[in-house]
DNA sequence: TTATTCATTGAAAGCCTTTTCATCATATGT
DNA sequence: ACATATGATGAAAAGGCTTTCAATGAATAA
């Protein structure tokens, strides 16, 4: 048995194709018994629209497009997790695009915008300004809306949603400050992603102020090569505090520390970024400062439904608060 | 200016419509210099085909819907890596499709089937064999082919990928008992999940094999709240093993029992399930069985474009490999 | 030379909806 | 009672593509 059609349906009930959609889109404008004797065939036929006619009759296919570059990492996932629920909510779909590195951006977009998504949401912190600046340029052509979610840029024309993170990274220094820390290491990437180099931004700023010499150490993201990198660390620096840009950084700089006979918080004090698992996971919890990564994902994905639907929005650049989590790691 | 069409592209190459489509499809039924001259103002008008307008014509979207119940876990979004990449390769989108544990199965099924996708992936390891059945037989119905990832059911008619958690469990518990270890607690969930039940069962087998008495201690999946739940552990009870059914709770007990002045491995050995991220931030770090989840979606989405295209398939029932990665929590 | 095959192309139907417009019956106002 | 507004419905076009079938001309075979 072939799937029901709106068409076998109007037959059933005696109706046209016409009506049947309205009872669907706008039950108001027909009559209470014929929508109800409609609803009963399409319960007994087990009748559900195809979307994808619905979609190119009406140029619109409740979908959005995420992009995102690497989904494995937890930050994305979790953004994802606040994406999905705020979308279940306003019934729209998600359809998602793994881009790579080495993918032409414009040319990623432009295959995008054939999907026919209703809106796009870009998770993509490792996009420079003047990327964000295609995109968007590529998405108004379309006419076609969308929300950076987690990511930094300057133009106050762009929809985005992330939080402070010169703020952040200047508020977690001025707290070792005050323990009276000096010599404060910032362990960051050796890639240079946007959000990091806020990150470092808000850093040096803080030591600045404290006329304390800011360093910065930069290593792989990846922890498990850090290891060798880190011990020769030990050897020569002067260090009583550290500040890792991923709480990763920070624990797998703190588990090397107390192998090399460090005490912390005693001889060094040490935070991360983000306030993930990694964080209550260590021996001892790390302080780390909080970014609400879900309700950074939900928000733009509410953000973006707004967009969507010509809703009036008060502000395109919305900035979540963060907060630091104080745990064994620091005093 | 609007969205060039099949339609423009044709009357700007001065051919039909049917002839682009062709170019598009199937180039080798066009003559060569039509094909480039038609593939020129493709270019130049800079068209996508709308791929609505195709999936409603050709009845294929090329695109699969991945079933997912918690996005956030780290197990799955790995996964939805390794079927990202395949789906890449073979051109096929990522529809998600988040569902909660209050939704009816049955229901939230024909809402997929609905949307059209050519093939299914269900990600759940929390499906009961009933569950599946559900599942199977709708998809069944609609002839819409799909695959199970990590995913334990029986039913040999079900594609299914995934490991063989039991005797997973099994070489795990044995490889403790080598070490000569006798009181060895497994650490599971209070919530069963039909891959946990697997684990344990192997858990178990391994036990009687060696006249050990299984002691499974179940807590909460959430390591936050296990902490007093652990603490009171080490006060009455004899131990020296344990296996967490997740590396975070491995992790989580291991910290407890540092703190309770255990060394570990010496006085206890520790080993986790997954080999996640968290089995090499700990300190120790930590023994775990390694799980290749990134393999098991990039094998299923695969399994699936074969299903999809109507491919020789030999096994439609796929076990990875799986093996213990031996770190400084065990002998 | 004539008949037959083949390669190339176009016309048009079909995929399943939404939506505009027209139609008709009924209700409203005077 | 008549003109007009209103409500409920249906007919048909539109959305952009694929695909079947037919038509054309050229190439091959007899």
């Amino acid at each position: 048995m072939p799937q029901a059609t709106i068409y076998s349906v109007a037959i059933a009930a005696g109706v046209s194709l016409a009506t049947v959609s309205r009872v669907l889109n706008n039950p108001e404008k027909v009559k209470e018994d014929t929508r109800e004797r409609v609803l009963k065939v399409i319960k007994e036929l087990g009748y559900r629209p195809n979307v994808i006619a619905r979609g190119l009759a009406s140029r619109k296919t409740t979908t959005v497009g995420v992009v995102i570059s690497d989904i494995t990492r937890a930050s994305v996932s979790e953004m994802l997790g606040g994406i999905s629920d705020i979308a279940l909510n306003y019934q729209y779909s998600i359809k998602i695009f793994a881009i790579h590195e080495d993918m032409d951006v414009i040319d990623s977009v432009q295959k995008i915008v054939s999907e026919q998504v209703d809106g796009i949401l870009y998770l993509n912190d490792e996009l420079s300004d003047k990327r964000v600046l295609d995109v968007k340029r590529i998405l108004d052509q379309n006419n076609i809306p969308y929300v950076f979610a987690n990511v930094v840029t300057e133009d106050e024309q762009t929809p985005v949603v992330s939080i402070d993170y010169e703020k952040a990274g200047y508020e977690l220094t001025k707290e070792l400050i005050s323990d009276n820390r000096k010599d404060i290491y910032l362990l960051s990437t050796a890639r240079r992603y946007t959000v990091n180099e806020k990150k470092e931004a808000g850093y040096i700023k803080a030591m600045e102020e404290a006329s304390l010499e800011p360093k910065i150490f930069r290593t792989s993201g990846d922890t498990t090569v850090n290891r060798q990198h880190f011990s020769s660390f030990f050897a020569d620096k002067k260090v009583d505090a550290a500040i890792g840009v991923r709480d990763s950084i920070a624990v797998s700089f703190m588990n090397i520390a107390v192998q090399n006979g460090r005490e912390v918080p005693k001889d060094i004090a040490i935070a991360g970024f983000q306030n993930t698992k990694y964080a209550s996971l260590s021996r001892p919890m790390l302080t780390s400062l909080d970014i609400p990564v879900y309700d950074i994902g939900a928000v733009s994905m509410r953000l973006l439904t707004k967009l969507m639907n010509d809703q009036e929005v008060e502000n395109i650049r919305i900035s979540l608060p963060h907060f630091i989590v104080k745990r064994e790691s620091t005093n």
